[in-house]
DNA sequence: AACACGGGGTC
DNA sequence: GACCCAGTGTT
């Protein structure tokens, strides 16, 4: 009987183990939560490299444990406080996400240890579990991320398709277990996930350099065919939005504490929030057309200036002065282009 | 399983 | 423009 691609693997996993270890002790990046690692630093690195990749974490991740260095210090921050620290980092439901978590963990008696304890707490999925009480507490659980997911693709040559990748997570998460060094698991995990991140990448991965190459079946053909992701189709919106200066203020947006989004963040208010027709707008001037994407929705912000509005404003519009703009929290993208149009 | 999330980077 | 990134929560 002719053994799988995944039984392979797993028939040479102390090899692979081991060559991977080796790899990840002299090539790891000097990162900030890798050096004197605590609790607080995994976590807080956890959360923000939830969809944002390290170079864009890197200044946050400073920031933050500057302003707060302790689950204690976070859990007594303002609201207000949390979201300027994230200001600009996006996915905001992540930082309400850990000040609740530090909340939750200050009231604890004890620092829970378990994977099913953490899988509780806010913001805490499957990869996050994995990836915390593997490093922190030594758990031999498996982080199947993005990374992960390419390299045991590639290891095993699997090209099933995959519609998105929580459904690809999960297909691989028992090969990803069943290699996991139990002796290490969280150097383990942080080696799979570093040598997806800068070697086995997804364009021009760098076969040469790979240390577990002799157990890749991806190698032997073209790597960058796995994994199969079937492609999403990208909505289009145009959205316009009003440039209003008054006497040195500038009329904002506050998303209302029950936004189903932004929730507290300001941006520049949309035609409908100022209540003016798209006939009148389209009248004045416009400024700039700005095009963003994010998951599936391609913006094209149109930005029109308006010379006054109506007296009477929704309570949730709000003039802010130019030069206290720093009081409140605004979205990265409106953040930019208010400095740049201002 | 599909989608929302409303940011950023790369090729 | 397509696709990815140390994903989670909701439906």
């Amino acid at each position: 009987m002719a053994k799988t691609a995944s039984e392979e693997l797993i028939f040479h996993k102390k090899a692979f183990q081991e060559a991977l270890l080796r790899w990840y002790h002299t090539h790891a990046r000097v990162l900030p939560w890798r050096i004197e690692p605590t609790l607080y630093k995994t976590v807080l690195s956890e959360f923000m490299l939830q969809q944002t990749q390290i170079k864009t974490a890197l200044p946050y991740f400073h920031r933050w444990v500057d302003e707060l260095p302790t689950f204690e210090a976070l859990s007594k921050a303002t609201p207000e406080k949390v979201l300027k620290l994230w200001e600009g980092l996006g996915y905001y439901t992540r930082a309400r996400n850990i000040h609740k978590l530090a909340k939750a963990l200050v009231a604890m008696p004890q620092i829970p240890k378990t994977p099913e304890a953490w899988l509780e707490l806010p913001g805490v999925g499957p990869y996050t579990t994995a990836a915390i009480t593997s490093i922190s507490f030594k758990e031999p659980l498996a982080c199947v991320d993005g990374n992960v997911v390419r390299i045991l693709s590639r290891l095993t040559a699997n090209s099933r398709e995959f519609t998105d990748s929580a459904t690809a997570s999960k297909y691989f998460a028992p090969l990803g277990q069943a290699l996991v060094n139990t002796d290490n698991p969280g150097d383990h995990n942080q080696a799979m996930m570093e040598l997806g991140a800068t070697v086995c990448h997804r364009r021009s991965p760098e076969c040469l350099l790979c240390p577990v190459k002799n157990f890749c079946k991806g190698t032997k053909e073209n790597p960058e065919n796995f994994p199969k992701l079937t492609q999403k189709k990208i909505e289009k919106k145009e959205i316009y939005r009003i440039w209003c200066i008054k006497d040195g203020n500038i009329l904002l947006h506050k998303a209302t504490a029950k936004a189903k989004r932004l929730s507290g963040i300001h941006e520049l208010p949309t035609q409908d929030q100022v209540g003016i027709s798209e006939s009148d707008l389209k009248a004045s001037d416009l400024i700039v057309k700005k095009v963003r994407t994010i998951t599936r929705f391609q913006m094209v912000e149109s930005i029109y200036r308006l010379s006054r509005v109506k007296k009477k404003l929704k309570p949730d519009l709000v003039w802010v002065p130019l030069n206290k703009l720093s009081t409140v929290i605004l979205s990265g993208p409106h953040k930019r282009w208010i400095e740049e149009l201002a």
